[in-house]
DNA sequence: ATCGCGACTGATACTGAGTGTCAGATTAGA
DNA sequence: TCTAATCTGACACTCAGTATCAGTCGCGAT
């Protein structure tokens, strides 16, 4: 899940990878994402514009592929889990499980996340991202399930509801600075489901 | 909503720019989106590259600009519903008349749904117009229901659901040929929320 | 120690999307 | 009919992303 790094290969690129994905961030939040381009990037890490594309296939992945691992946390904590809950536990405690591994260092992530708001490009390519999780996070909710339910589109809906309140709610979250509890902003989220419909 | 054109110009506009569609539509269909190039779509369609780019801001449009009056179909369909139901039954219902809208030609909204559905950066940008018409949606369904809630994280994680249902149900749908009956679809869809979430 | 293999790098060339500009043709409307 | 706005094709340009190639570097085996 995690591409723990074995060989010194991988220990450096995972680094190298690392260190020009922060020399780009910088740029991107000072300039905007747009206007900045691989040739800027690559002069700015002191890399070839080569060497800079054979790490990140677009510019959208030099930001967006820390949120590569969150599918796999996703589906590993509905592993994990008793199956003796509810869809929308399960699917609660998991998100809980995505944000625990987001925030790591809040300002990081409040930045990354105003960054991604104010750039269509990069809302689109999460999104995406998101939309390729969907299948197997389905998958892991309707094995336990016992229903014997042969289309899945229930699960596909609440699978797709809860990715759309942890967008939501991170967006709420960052909003405020990373002043407001994300715990407490997933259980609002989620009570639009659990709340009778308010008239 | 509709653009009803008004003027010699616009009546002209509108036609060209479906004529290049439909020769595009083919051409896509035919090959697929990817390995059709701008140069490929004016040379079939008999005008410059310069004149293709001008109706169509980018290759996704060619395909997707059909989809524009969704959002605002939704939203009028909110406006003209009584106020005096649940959100969920106002939203499934306005979900029924974006259904109308989008299902003239069955054969034809099949196949259009099919190449999206096989191309990424297709389904990448749907995913972006149906962001565009939240916002508005979400204001929409607050205006009328008397919930002074100031967060609109409810309404807002309302609204992403059932947008989510609309593509879910399509994709079913159109998985079957158009067989199945898109109302019954809708509501098996929306009955993820009412159900007490399946052991 | 060194040899050979596989991976990394930078250079270069290329395709294709999308933008901008400009002169000439076309057309709406007075 | 005249004029002004718009449409068109041609051209030049930037930039993302792909592909290739020769040279370099590190690693493991001999």
């Amino acid at each position: 899940m995690s591409a723990a790094p074995v060989g010194t290969r991988e220990i450096s690129r995972h680094a190298v990878r690392a260190e020009l994905a922060r020399v780009a961030f910088n740029r991107f939040c000072l300039t905007g994402f747009n206007q900045v381009t691989f040739a800027d990037l690559s002069e700015a890490a002191g890399v070839s514009r080569s060497t800079f594309l054979r790490y990140f296939g677009t510019k959208e992945d030099v930001v967006l592929f820390v949120f590569d691992p969150v599918g796999g946390v996703i589906t590993d904590a509905l592993d994990a889990e008793r199956a003796n809950q509810d869809d929308w536990s399960r699917l609660r405690n998991a998100l809980e499980s995505a944000v625990r591994f987001l925030v790591r260092d809040v300002q990081e992530l409040v930045t990354i996340l105003g960054l991604i708001e104010q750039t269509p490009a990069l809302c689109a390519r999460l999104r995406e991202k998101q939309a390729e999780w969907r299948p197997e996070i389905v998958a892991r909710l309707q094995k336990t399930t016992s229903s014997t339910d042969g289309s899945s589109v229930i699960a596909n809906v609440r699978v797709a509801a809860a990715l759309e309140i942890l967008w939501i709610a991170l967006g709420q979250w960052s909003a405020s600075d990373g002043q407001e509890d994300l715990g407490k902003l997933l259980d609002a989220a989620f009570a639009a489901f659990s709340t009778p419909a308010c008239q």
